[in-house]
DNA sequence: AAACATCCTTGACATTTATCAAGTGTTTTT
DNA sequence: AAAAACACTTGATAAATGTCAAGGATGTTT
């Protein structure tokens, strides 16, 4: 599975063979089963993780016992709760597998060791936090100013990798409406 | 002006006076009257801006007409379109100020060099951004998972220098909710 | 194969929130 | 000082969305 992460990081930076060496010999690999936690509401979050294979959500429950799904993470990407680690507070949040799945870890420590060692990663990181920065940006404008339509058709197109993978009533909660309001609206697109 | 992000920086890192002088010689200080805008949709945004005085807002207009507002920003805090800087396409935000306001713009080339050359700049830069990340985090999940009035409460908990500074309408327009939906809210809470 | 769980749909109804319109006090502009 | 623009409130009504409950289809476990 570190074969994914090096085909990854050789896809966007250019990496030595001992560089990869280095990473590889500070990364855990961990599988999760389908419903597996990575991370439990509670626990503190320590890790940088970078998801091989498979699919995971990031969500919290209200009082009510409700869920609120705020992100999914499937290959390639990274997950994790950042306010836990940057501040180490327990996490808010919860982090578990929708699919059988492979992580890979690294201690927030060796991961900044890394950045150290490897300007490129750095950079990289970097930029997929400034890109990620602009999503959230763009999906609060979303919830702010859409209707239920227009929440599902906008999902639709900057999320096609997820639509026919993770199960509707989920992507309702990601948009923040009920799973009810979305199934309606997908039948009467289908009338248009 | 400049005596403002100075202060601002010193509070924060180490700096001495030759890194400032370097910081000030790229900086350029803009004034804005109430109502200006920075940044008109569908401009380019090159800059990276620091609020040294006054209040600003980022919106953007839908098909409508109707204004959303992403976020305020003031004194001492950064603000800019970093999806149009990033990706070099026309801004989908306006920036407009809210009272007459000063801002130290840095071309972001020349923001570049001063994170190149001032290692703890750079620093300092990634830990906004990485909070902020989280901020809008929290925003999204308000967003999804909050009543109308639990995101106006929530919003009073998070932003208390902005309760009292900017119109009610451009709060209700900041939570997704109407101008009126808002005020109602307000007047429900003052009976408990 | 039976029992069970999951996921989605659909209908009836309730609730929240938006929209429209009018009115009032306040600030800004002329 | 008058006129205009703005900010907020309030009421009446409409529209969007949520909730509850039932049922069907599919997949999984025993």
């Amino acid at each position: 599975m570190f074969d994914v992460f090096k085909s990854y990081l050789s896809s966007k930076i250019a990496i030595t063979d001992e560089e990869f060496e280095l990473i590889k010999s500070l990364g855990i690999l961990k599988k999760l089963r389908k419903r597996q936690y990575l991370l439990q509401a509670g626990d503190s979050w320590k890790y940088d993780a970078f998801v091989c294979k498979g699919c995971l959500r990031t969500y919290r429950v209200d009082d009510k016992g409700q869920e609120h799904i705020l992100g999914f993470s499937i290959e390639n990407w990274w997950t994790g709760d950042r306010e836990s680690l940057l501040s180490g507070t327990p996490a808010q949040s919860n982090i578990d597998a929708l699919e059988d799945s492979v992580v890979l870890l690294f201690t927030h420590e060796n991961f900044l060791h890394i950045c150290h060692e490897i300007p490129a990663f750095n950079e990289l990181i970097n930029g997929i936090l400034a890109r990620s920065f602009v999503a959230l940006q763009n999906r609060i404008h979303a919830s702010i100013s859409y209707t239920a339509e227009e929440k599902y058709q906008n999902f639709l197109k900057t999320s096609p990798q997820l639509a026919n993978r993770v199960p509707q009533s989920m992507i309702a909660s990601y948009l923040g409406i009920s799973a009810e309001t979305l199934s309606r609206i997908r039948h009467q697109s289908l009338k248009k």
